[in-house]
DNA sequence: CTCCGATCTAGCCATTGACAAGTCTGTCTG
DNA sequence: CAGACAGACTTGTCAATGGCTAGATCGGAG
């Protein structure tokens, strides 16, 4: 009997597959997705430099599941709070709150090189963070104008969406400071001069 | 006298960094910033592997300089259109053409994490940009109103922004076609009913 | 003509992602 | 209870990459 390997540790891991991807989110959100390294997250799992490989196929395969994680995440976060008639306001605001918690998946959601974006689960769970959201917005105009809902997401999910964006990578914080309610107040402020701008455009 | 390599090709390129600048923005395009191979620019650009980072240091600084660059060009790009009354929408439309006509310069401008953020040039480059952002805002509104400045000029970056990244990222062409004049009067129309959510949101 | 600095090349190293082949181990079957 | 089996993991290897150092080349100033 050799020195057991169960005393180091054990030859299978039990969890690896949920610990690998736990350990790339956090090598997105400390040093951005470009720098992640499966072997660095081999080392941090404990396991060898290969056995990452063995679960996801390679490193898309990774990102694929972090991506498809995120969606069922977002979709979580959102679908609460997008019940009553101001739930298209409300589920911005959990947008924004997602991107802002979770900002590793957030990242490699939006970076579709980076992952296989005809996995089906991945597109399953796309397609039903849309969903809600297509959801929210038909729930939040009368329902006689049915006809605007496609402008009303595109708008809503652009402007939440480049808030995020901006917020976590162009330095908003300059420029709002950091009181969540101070800034949504603001931000809200503004989208209602913008909506004026848009419509005096418009005639 | 041995075989003049200049037969071949000049050991001097002449203009190489801005033949590399030009042949990253390409890779990035066409693969995304994850894939660049400062090996692969070499190759294109006829030069050993080791000549781009004579002229920039390393990958971060091709980034960086692409991302210069970019701020520049979006500068241009939307000051001209941002003179009259109209000039706030004009040039949220620059921005979203931009973004779609240098996707390269695009990406690379909005991740951080790819080059050197304390960049004296890049800072520059980009204050100019916001700059312009703001003014135009300043324009929009009428004279008494001026303490929105900032909120309308972060809803209106938001929109743009949200809305080109949705475009490059997220297949945002299925729900809206392909034709801009389209596309750009439903998003405007879901701007306003937007900000009358909005609106009705704060009361 | 000569020197000198800017530009580029050649070679090297550690690291990486991917692949192939082998090893370990819990479980199921007979 | 023995043995087959399949899933989970390891080891070894390869080409490619980024970055570094030392050296070659070239063009222009003096």
């Amino acid at each position: 009997m050799v020195m057991p390997r169960s005393a180091l540790r054990p030859y299978h891991h039990g969890r690896l597959r949920q610990a690998v991807i736990e350990a790339a989110v956090q090598e997105v959100e400390a040093a951005g997705a470009g720098h992640l390294s499966m072997r660095e997250i081999a080392r941090r799992a404990g396991v060898s430099h290969a056995a990452p490989a063995y679960h996801f196929g390679d490193k898309a395969g990774i990102f694929t599941a972090i991506a498809t994680e995120g969606f069922r995440l977002i979709t979580e976060r959102i679908a609460p709070v997008t019940g009553g008639p101001d739930g298209f306001i409300q589920g911005g605001a959990a947008y924004v709150g997602f991107a802002v918690e979770h900002p590793g998946h957030f990242e490699v959601m939006f970076r579709p090189d980076l992952y296989r974006a005809d996995d089906l689960d991945l597109i399953a769970a796309r397609d039903a963070a849309f969903g809600v959201m297509v959801d929210s917005a038909r729930a939040a105009v009368a329902a006689g104008e049915a006809d605007d809902i496609t402008g009303l997401v595109v708008a809503g999910w652009s402007a939440a969406h480049g808030f995020a964006t901006l917020w976590l990578h162009a330095n908003l914080q300059d420029k709002l400071g950091t009181d969540p309610a101070a800034f949504a107040a603001t931000f809200a402020g503004g989208l209602v001069t913008l909506g004026e701008i848009a419509r005096r455009q418009q005639l």
